[in-house]
DNA sequence: AATGAATGAGCATTCATTCAT
DNA sequence: TATGAATGAATGCTCATTCAT
């Protein structure tokens, strides 16, 4: 994130071990900036602050390159996910909490959130970045299984996914009490029965 | 529309006032086959039966194309949903049909729901498709609210743009049943307050 | 050829109906500098005096601009291969005429051989360029027999071919008697048994 | 030579006096499957079960490369033809074993032929080939010569030079009678003249 | 001595866009 | 109005060669 750090690394010459490492991160912000397409040698490459011919050497093609990155950018996110459940005490408000949690990804965390959904829709047309795309929704489904039950997770987890993405494209952008009511409706049932924890 | 119209109007040459219309639509077939990003003028013409010059003599650049085509693809699949919701007996259960609507929509209309999450997705990188994200967006909202509340319209409308991105993303794909009881624990709220079935 | 020629053809811009030609002739030229590998787009649009994208304009692949040049260089061949034939008078040495034709070859006329062995050769690598190879070696026979027999005609044109190639490639070259040797030898047979003409 | 002796050698690791010959034979086998611009340091050391690195240690650059794996290309045609003559009983009818020989070389030995030729052909457009290509022209005349007499012998090599090239790019392939017949006829003369057979 | 990581030049090809007709 | 020839920028990828270890 910091090119202050980039700059450091940069043109640290051969032998860098994180070099690979750094360059899948640097096409992970590509795609944050520019979308899939715009994951390109030359500009991974000028993103990283290596030379054009290190990420050919890295990533024998762009689809090898992406599959990692996008791959990792997934994983990143679940691993996220899972820090933020485990930090949640176990009697909050969940519903509370997860619009939290949707705020966050539409505001601070934007760019991982366009990551999270270019990966998605370019897995429609390409086979490889399914795996990817799959360990994402299995993430989500059994994340919001763990504090409710699995129907309810599921459930959970399509809100979700549908909701983050219509939120970040959403001008103006839906309040946190517009969503935490969403939530809230989801997992209490409609209002008539619904008699606020 | 019927197919002989189709063939009088195709290929006719100059002054052919379709021509432009077919141009947009074989764009969105072409968004369909191989993406935003194989969304070339020379392929276009070629989905379209018309020169190359054609493409660019009636949009100006490529985005001016992608914008019209993808605006078109999602008015055209707002005015499905409608079609599909008059057709929709009144007294008919809405979980059961919702579900009915997510298999068509993964499995013959697999196409269209291609290109209508390539729309939203683009829609991250170019602020000119945003408008017709937010159209389509508030069709499903304003659909799924007709029917139910307005909570539950919005429940319903993320629900459905996240499951039907998981169920054609996922492998297998979920079943009948397991999409209907979404929709009825979404609708009907948790199972142990939820009378029927 | 005249690089003067080429300066008052080049860039007379769109519609230039020879450009495919010029195009393939400099392909040709480029052959008999660097060699078949030499045939680069960029190569050939220099030496033709056109852009880079006139090259992949006029031919899809270099695989296409490198048959059409190498057909059209081994057609050239043959018919100054006729016209010399036709020239020859009836009663003329043909054993001395075939001698000077060799001498031609690998002196004023090298830049063609070295053409017309390129592509032979890369016809064993090139499935096809191969019907450009066998049309030069019919033309061989067909001419070397329509003087002499068909059974003489393949060998004359066996051992042109090969004389060829080996005189173009000895230092020093050989001489004009030592090849008219070689021919006389090869049309009348054994020396002991050959009474001269 | 024997399979164990390669076996034990292949992979030996450093200090491999073997190495250096066994790249210029991997470098052979390249340019028999690829042609000479298939020849790089990669492909050569894959061939060879080598390091890339040690294709470039033992070859400074690529042409020194292919000139020492073309020169011992050269060589062991020639060493093979000697062979072949030397077992040739003296009094055997020298135009059936050309013929047989040339058969073997469009057959079994194809792949030795094309690696010829594309060293003849190299040579016309790299001068340090030039040496290796004039070696075999010379074996093949010494060669010819040493059965017959020194012109024929020229006049065999130059038939068989082309008569090779010829046949080794014919659909279909000339048949052995054929091929003898032309060396009957260079041998020994116009058939008027020729009372054997 | 031997290796393979690293680099930047070069290549074929694609393509948006322009513009003469 | 409509076309397609034309162009040059850009891209993915390959590779010879260098050099630190």
């Amino acid at each position: 994130m910091s090119n202050n750090d980039a700059a450091a690394t940069r043109r640290r010459g051969p032998n860098d071990p994180e070099r690979r490492a750094r360059i899948a991160k640097a096409a992970i912000e590509v795609v944050a900036q520019r979308g899939i397409d715009g994951v390109t040698h030359r500009a991974v490459a000028a993103a990283a602050g290596v030379p054009l011919g290190s990420t050919t050497y890295h990533f024998a093609t762009l689809d090898d390159l992406l599959e990692v990155a996008l791959s990792e950018a997934a994983a990143k996110n679940v691993r996220a996910l899972k820090e933020w459940e485990s930090a949640l005490p176990p009697d909050a408000d969940f519903a509370a909490a997860l619009a939290d949690l949707v705020m966050g990804y539409i505001n601070e965390q934007y760019r991982d959130t366009v990551v999270e959904y270019d990966l998605y829709v370019a897995a429609l047309h390409r086979p490889r970045l399914r795996k990817a795309s799959a360990a994402w929704d299995d993430a989500l489904i059994a994340f919001f299984g763990s504090r409710t039950d699995p129907l309810t997770g599921r459930l959970l987890a399509g809100l979700f996914c549908g909701l983050l993405m219509q939120a970040a494209l959403a001008d103006p952008r839906p309040t946190l009490e517009e969503i935490e009511a969403l939530f809230r409706r989801a997992i209490h049932g409609p209002a008539s029965r619904n008699s606020r924890d």
